[in-house]
DNA sequence: GCCATATTGTCAGTATGCTGTCAATCAGCG
DNA sequence: CGCTGATTGACAGCATACTGACAATATGGC
């Protein structure tokens, strides 16, 4: 927590200690151990998220796509671009709503995605290898606790249920 | 941590349990309230460490900037100018050195500082709020340490001590 | 003083992220 | 059936981020 007491001293404890920044560190280090690990593949962060996603709901539209892993709709609709060139997936609008495109993964995104997974396990177990594993424990519960209960203060919060249901594949 | 003891099973959990993930969530809520608190004054999280960072280091160059905050060098160019044209901070390039540009917080700088600074916190407090206190301070404590450890993972590993030094400002 | 090397700021290119807008389309209501 | 309002995908514009490259400049060894 940032010391106000005296607003006449600024240090630089007013960014060091701030949750912000810690939480911008954090996930700048993440990404960078992830794009590291996963150099080979030639797949980001969210582009994994989106695939693992769009291979469990066959089907999906972008819409819910974006809340299915709470990334905002217009961002996604590049991430689509990017993994329908790499030919990991397809979009067919063959649907009765002549304004969704339904999102399916190919059997090469479905392939890449078996290689991938475990260096994927990899790189998220390198982000927290300097912390002993109790601690890793406590932080990531704490951390998971605090991302449920902050849910609607962003933009696109996580409906992780939606796609399932109006897509009328069994609750 | 994801279950890899079933590849052929994908599961949402890939993505959700994984600290990547959560990391990214947990930055996206941070900068949504930041910005949410703070519209205001129209300034970012990354310009509010720049803008503090400059404050606390009277005529500091962009590089060591970089290092102090540790932010990418690229990106900190867009950062300063958009500060400069707000009229925030000031570049001057009279040092021996023709290369660098110090760095130096405006009156209209360091009024808006003061006036920002509060509401930041409250947007600080604000993203740890749903947590007991004691699990805020566990939390912070914990990834305090994480970053800290991690350090040398990201592009840019914050150097905080750079810059001071090598402006011969005393140790 | 010269030259190999390093540093500084900048830029182009790519990839998230957000805000706001838009046309096309759909759904519901009268 | 026709109108209103909502939804969908797309886009423009802005702001981080990273990679790699570049010219100008500085520094060290010789």
């Amino acid at each position: 927590m940032p010391n106000n007491n005296k607003p006449t001293l600024v240090t630089m404890d007013a960014v060091y200690t701030a949750p912000g920044y810690l939480f911008r560190r954090m996930q700048q280090i993440a990404v960078s151990i992830f794009v590291e690990e996963c150099r080979a593949f030639d797949l980001t962060p969210v582009q994994y998220a989106a695939l693992i996603a769009i291979h469990t709901h066959p089907g999906i539209d972008a819409t819910r796509l974006s809340a299915v892993i709470a990334f905002d709709r217009s961002t996604l609709g590049n991430v689509i671009e990017r993994l329908q060139t790499k030919g990991l997936i397809e979009r067919k609008s063959d649907s009765d709503d002549k304004r969704v495109k339904l999102l399916t993964i190919t059997r090469q995104g479905a392939s890449l995605l078996r290689e991938i997974m475990p260096v994927v396990d990899r790189a998220q177990a390198r982000m927290l290898q300097p912390l002993k594993p109790a601690d890793r424990k406590t932080l990531m519960a704490l951390l998971a606790q605090l991302v449920d209960l902050n849910n609607e203060a962003s933009r696109v919060p996580l409906r992780a249920e939606d796609a399932l249901e109006h897509l009328g594949k069994s609750g």
